[in-house]
Order: structure tokens, then sequence, then C-alpha cells
DNA sequence: CGCCAGCTTGAATCTACTCAAATCTTGTGG
DNA sequence: CCACAAGATTTGAGTAGATTCAAGCTGGCG
């Protein structure tokens, strides 16, 4: 087992994610780090896009998480998704869009203006890729919360933040810092904070996580996968990559 | 009461259904007239798109139903959400996409290939807000999985189905056909099928909705999405409309 | 030091599931 | 037009997974 070295990141940990979704060209390097040179800080616990209202800008996230939610009337509240470091929050296609979902912020995160598109084929190709990965975890969630009871969901989840997390570089060895309450999985995870707990706990049992502190570690990410019959998201479900022997697109040996 | 009418739709269902997303301008009606001419006819239970594989060009529902699957690898089963006449689909923005769900016909269905994007203006932004209540729909879908109960779970979608119908011209007066089984309901809505009888059983006790052969009426549309706390899925909640007077975008008497 | 948010545990309850069988529909062939 | 099969819906009874309510614990912080 290798010394997990303290991260210190080569790359914005953003602009990494973006890269790994689609090669990006020398326009993009530049109008991303332009635009992550001017980010800011937003305290945790803040909105950041208000259901409803008018998106004033698309922003990236290039630091901390932040979650999609829901409200309901009587006060329930679901969490849609969660944001990491590249990913986008409120580009949209279409004229003059209003949030279809309030973004909060659950620590504090740096964000910037994420740059216009029609700077950069390959940047528009990036937001193109990461907005279908957005799809993706949307269907991932309702899958788990259609089919997959608590301790499946919980499992399912985490996989999906470490994967996440890998790809921008902010994980490795399995582990990651999980920010949020167990409150806060609960409500993604359409669970009462007591069961989640209990939940924690059944997987604590197992040995199949280690979390103490805010630090998290999937103990065998490969196996856990395959005892939930879970395929992870990669960018080539997402679409034919370019050249298959060319494309020594990053690390793993991952088969498909 | 009125006479329930068989529906002979003045335009076809589908066109209307975009032009209510987008004021369609004469390229766009032209370019569609024209494609929907072509439609073609798609038994019940067949596969328009399987999940992984290519997808060969976009499709545009014109009669029917369909629906978005995924399946797990021990056979359960979970519907996404349920493609209706004017419904996009595999319409992405990225380079050779794949598709990212399986899509199944429910009844027979006519499809059509749908206009390129970029022959009109008009006709992109239809496509992009067709988009936006796509995504809109499956926030809905997990909205329901996590926070609601049974009977929550199927009055909500069942008012989202009347609503979307209706844009299409295709209900009035809270009626239309549902061709769904109760397996394919319980499916969608993460019940087992023994359950989503009792709770159809429960709605109609409760003289919620009347439900025969595949005929369903929601007998107060209007109470009931005030007694679920609902908020209908306009195109105003998608985007700022362009003018709040000269937009007398529809038929209703719709506030917000 | 004491407070407070977050975490943990216990016990009772309830919603939804499972298994099983009966009934109703629909389509098909004789 | 009826018999039959296959699919879909309905009902019953027992169980399990998750909720509710309540209380105790823990650790970080002013």
């Amino acid at each position: 087992m290798t010394e997990p070295l303290p991260l210190i990141p080569l790359v914005e940990p953003a602009v990494a994610r973006l890269a790994a979704l689609a090669p990006l060209d020398a326009a993009a390097k530049s109008a991303l780090a332009a635009a992550v040179r001017k980010w800011r800080n937003v305290p945790a616990r803040r909105e950041l896009l208000i259901e409803g209202r008018e998106i004033a800008e698309p922003l990236l996230m290039v630091k901390g998480w932040a979650a999609r939610i829901r409200e309901l009337a009587d006060g329930r509240r679901q969490i849609l998704s969660f944001l990491l470091p590249g990913d986008v929050i409120g580009l949209c296609d279409h004229e003059r869009p209003l949030a279809n979902s309030t973004v909060a912020t659950i620590t504090e995160v740096g964000v910037c203006t994420a740059p216009k598109r029609g700077i950069s084929p390959a940047l528009d190709e990036a937001y193109s890729l990461s907005h279908a990965f957005e799809e993706a975890y949307l269907i991932a969630q309702i899958t788990r919360l259609g089919q997959l009871n608590a301790y499946e969901r919980l499992a399912d989840l985490l996989l999906e933040l470490l994967e996440r997390l890998e790809i921008a570089g902010l994980a490795s060895g399995g582990t990651f810092t999980l920010p949020m309450t167990q409150e806060m999985l609960a409500d993604a995870l359409g669970l009462t904070p007591v069961h989640m707990n209990r939940t924690i706990q059944a997987m604590r049992r197992d040995n199949s996580i280690i979390l103490k502190n805010r630090s998290l570690t999937i103990v065998d990410p490969d196996l856990l996968n395959r005892q939930m019959g879970r395929i992870p998201i990669h960018v080539s479900a997402m679409r034919i990559v370019p050249s298959p022997i060319a494309a020594s697109s990053g690390h793993g040996p991952d088969e498909r």
C-alpha cells in the first residue's frame, strides 16, 4: 500500500476534470486558466442559484462541494445531485434561462465565471460532455431511489462520488473528504437521518467503508462496484471515443 | 358533462407541442411538416434506442407512448421517464453520442427523423426548451422517488402526464388514455405491482381518479395539484417569457 | 465549562414488500 | 360463439425495511 501523499494538485482540479472529458486545445486552456484565476470564495450554506430565478451567469466550480436541491412546500427536501470541482452550474442552451433547481454550497466553495461557449470547439465539447455526465448522474440518482435499498443506495452514491473526485484528481486510494452531514446524505438518498446512520454503521461493520471525522475510505472500490453490480460512468459510455488506439485517455487499465 | 368527442387533432400533436415551447417560424413549421409526413410505425414493446449503443439519428415522437428505461444486472428495472408525442429522442449536443438509457415503446408509436438543428432558430430554441423540460421531468422523478409516499407518487406522476398531454392537445377535461400496465407504473414509481394496485384503489376510493379500461380521468386536477402542493411545470418556469403582454401563448388563463 | 450540532442507540409503529391464490380481460383457435 | 390460454388485476395474510419518537452521547468551540 502506497503512502497517502497530501494531494498537491499539479493542475487545477476543475481544469483537470474538464480536460478529462475532452482534450483541451490551447485556446480552451488559456480561457480556463484566465477564468479560474479570477475565482471567488463563497461560504458554506449559501445559495448560488435559486429555483425559478434568473441565472446571472454560468459558473464553474473550482473547489468545495455544493448540491442541487429541491424543496417541497411542506419542508421536505431532496438533494438532486452534488456539484464538485470542474462541474458547471447553470449552463443552458436556451434563451434567458431560469434555474430549475436551487444550488446551495455545502462547504466553502470557490467558483468562477465559466468561459463562454464559442471560444474553443474543444471547450464546447467539454461542456457538452459535462452536461451529458450531469444527466447520467440524474439517471443514476433515479435508479438509486427507485430500485435500491438503503445499503445499496449509500454504496452506489459513495462509489459515484469517488469516481468523480478521481477524475478531478481529488481522490486516490479510495479515500476522500466527505463534507456532508448524515442528514444531507439522508436528503440525497431519500432516507431519514436515523436510518442513514444505521446504514452507515452497517457499511462500517462490513468493513466496506471507514468513515471518521470527514474522511471516507472505500476499502475496496472495485469489489464494492462488483458486489453492487455497478458499472462506473466513463467518458466511453457517453460517446464513441475518437481513436481506440491513440486514445490513452488516462491512468487505469479500464476495459468496458 | 360534455360528450367526449373523438380527438381529431387540427394540428399534429407533435408539432403542437413543439410550437407551445417556442413560437415556430415558417422554416421550422415546414421542416417539421416535411419530417412528420415521413413518419414510420414501430410496434409496441420494441426498443428504439439501446443503452450504450450509438444513436443512429435523433427521432421525434409523433404518436404513442414510449419510456426511457434502465435495467439492473439482477433484472430490476427503472422507468426513468415517459416519452409522448412531440418529445425528441436522442438529441445530444456532443459528438458521436451513445444512448445513456434504453428507450422502449409502450404502445405502437409513430416516429420520424427529427429535423436537424440549424434549420431555424425557432426550432433550435424549441429543441432546447424540450431538453429543459426533459431535465425538469427527471428532477420531478427524483423528487417523487425520494420524498413522496406511494399515493403522492402516483398522484404527482398522473398530474404530470395530464399536463404534458394537454400541451400536445392530447388530453382535455382531465381525461386521457393511460396505456401502461400497473406493472409499468410500478417500475416507474419504485413500487411493487401489488402495492401499485392498492394505491390505485386508494385513489379510486377517494374519487380522485376514475380508471377503467385504459381511460384515466383525474376528477379535479387543480384540486389534486393543490392537495399535493404540486406546481405544474410551465414554459414560464424555464425561461423569462419574451414579452409578458404580447405573449398570449395558448389557451388557458394561466397565472404563475 | 457548558452549549449545540451532529451522531448514536432503543423501542414501537407503519408503509411497502413478499408470497400465494383468485378473478377478471383479452385475444385466439376450434 | 365458446373454450382456453396468457396476461393483467385484485385480494389476503404474514413479514421486512424504514420511520417515528425519544433519549443519550460526543466533540468542537465560544
